[in-house]
DNA sequence: AGCAAAACCTGACAATTATCATTTTATGTA
DNA sequence: TACATAAAATGATAATTGTCAGGTTTTGCT
C-alpha cells in the first residue's frame, strides 16, 4: 500500500517527474500517507499549508467561497495532480478548498522538501512552472466559459469533461458521481437551475440519470449545444 | 529612451530582478525597444511566440475570442509586467490576444534567453513561478466574481479596480479610459447592458462621466455594491 | 468646416436565471 | 423496517440580462 515514491508511476504525471533520486529519496522518507474519505476536507481556503498533496486515488473539489455564501468549484484533482503547490510557492494562505468528492488516498509532502528542490533543481521548478502554466491556461478558459456561455451549455460541457476525463461504468453512468449542488458550484449556477437542465436533457434524451448517476447518451447532442445550435 | 537592462527599474517589478548580471546583459543585447499604438496588437491568439513582452509604458488588454464571437478580457497588462511567458513556458501557441489599450512602450525579449535562464538560474525559475502563482490565485479570484456577482456588482469593481491601480487625473476621471466595449468585455456582458449599469450609476451619484471618460464620485457606494449591499 | 464612421445611448421586448415554497424521493441509521 | 434527514424535483414568480431596432453624439479624417 504506502511505498516509496522511487517506484511510483503517480509521479510520472505531475512535476515529480523531475526529481533527481537524492530528492526523492527526502520526499520518500518524508511523506505521509493519508486516506481521506468522501466528504472530508484535505484543507480549507485561508489555511496555511504545510506541504503538498500528491493525489494518488480518488478525486477532490478545489472550491472557493463567495461572498454570497456559494462555494465555487474551480477545478477537479484526481490522480496524478499535486494540490497546494500555488500557496506554498507563493508563501501565502490557500485561496481554496479542497474536499474529497469520493474516498482519495493522498500523500503529503512537507513544503521544505518542495522549496529546497525547486531553489537547486532548475528541471524541478521548470516542470512545476510548465504544470502551472497549464493550470493558467484551463482558469482563462473557464472565465471565458463562464462569461460568454450559458448555464445550460456549461452544463452540458461538464458532463462532457467528466465523460472524457474519468469515464463511465458498465451501464454507461459517469464514473465520477456528482451532488446536483456540486454540478451547479461547477456550473456557478443555483442548485435547482442545475436541476432543471437535468430534467430537460434527460426529457430530450440527451442523458439518463438513476438515483445522482448520471450517463451520457447523446454526446453529439451535448456537443451541439456548447458550439451554439 | 532605449536602454540597457541592467538600469532599468521597472525589472525590479517582474522576475527579471532575480536575474544576475550576465544574464541580464544578454537580456540587454538582445531586447528590440517596441512603440505599440493604441489599438494596435501585440500578438493574436493563437499565434507562436518567440519571446515575451516586457511592458515599459502604458497598458495592454489580453482577451480571448469566445465562440459567439466576443472577446473576453481576461487581464490587463501594464508597467513592469511581462506579457507571453505562459505561452513561451508551455511551449504552445498563445491563447490570448494583447492589444494595446493605450500607447505602449514595450521590450520584446527573445524566448531563448527566457528558456536558458530558467533552466540554469533556479532563483530565476522560481520567481517566475511565484508570479504566476499569483496570476493564477487572480484568475480563481476572476472566476468567483463571474460566476457568483451580478454585472453591476461587477461592474462597480470594475471601476474601483481601476482606479485603484492606474489612479485618477486631476479632474478625477480615471486616468486609464476604457472604451464601453471593453468595459462590457472585462465584465462580461453585453456592450449595452454595460451603458445601462454606467447610465444608472451616474444617475445614483456613484460616478460621473465626461465623453468615455468616468470618474468615482462614491467610492463607498460602489463598494458597498460589491459587497452586496 | 463638413462628412462618414464609429461609439454611445435608450426603449421595448424576450430569454435566461434566481428565488421561494412545497412536494417527492433517496439515504443512512437506530 | 421505520424514521429522520438530506437530496432531488417541480411550480410559480420575480429579477436579471440579452437582443434588436432605432436614435444621438462623438471622433477622425479630408
Amino acid at each position: 500500500m504506502e511505498s516509496r515514491c522511487e517506484n511510483c508511476i503517480i509521479r510520472q504525471f505531475n512535476a515529480l517527474r523531475a526529481m533527481n533520486k537524492d530528492e526523492l529519496k527526502k520526499v520518500s522518507d518524508s511523506k505521509v500517507f493519508k486516506k481521506v474519505k468522501k466528504g472530508e476536507a484535505l484543507f480549507e481556503e485561508g489555511e496555511k499549508l504545510d506541504g503538498v498533496f500528491c493525489v494518488r486515488n480518488g478525486v477532490s473539489k478545489l472550491s472557493k467561497l463567495s461572498a454570497n455564501g456559494k462555494d465555487q468549484i474551480v477545478k477537479l484533482a484526481s490522480k496524478g495532480e499535486v494540490m497546494g503547490q500555488r500557496s506554498v510557492i507563493a508563501e501565502e494562505l490557500t485561496n481554496l478548498s479542497a474536499v474529497a468528492i469520493s474516498d482519495m488516498e493522498v500523500c503529503f509532502i512537507p513544503k521544505e522538501i518542495i522549496s529546497d528542490t525547486l531553489n537547486t533543481n532548475p528541471n524541478f521548478a521548470v516542470e512545476v512552472l510548465r504544470h502551472m502554466a497549464h493550470d493558467l491556461k484551463e482558469a482563462d478558459d473557464v472565465i471565458v466559459n463562464m462569461s460568454q456561455k450559458t448555464v445550460k451549455q456549461r452544463m452540458a460541457e461538464a458532463f462532457l469533461y467528466l465523460k472524457n476525463n474519468y469515464g463511465e461504468d458498465d451501464d454507461g453512468f459517469l464514473s465520477l458521481t456528482l451532488s446536483r449542488e456540486d454540478y451547479a458550484n461547477v456550473v456557478g449556477t443555483a442548485t435547482e437551475s442545475c436541476i432543471r437542465i437535468i430534467s430537460d436533457f434527460k426529457k430530450n434524451g440527451f442523458i439518463k440519470t438513476s438515483g445522482k448517476k448520471i450517463g451520457v447518451i447523446e454526446e453529439r447532442k451535448l456537443l451541439d449545444l456548447v458550439e451554439g445550435f
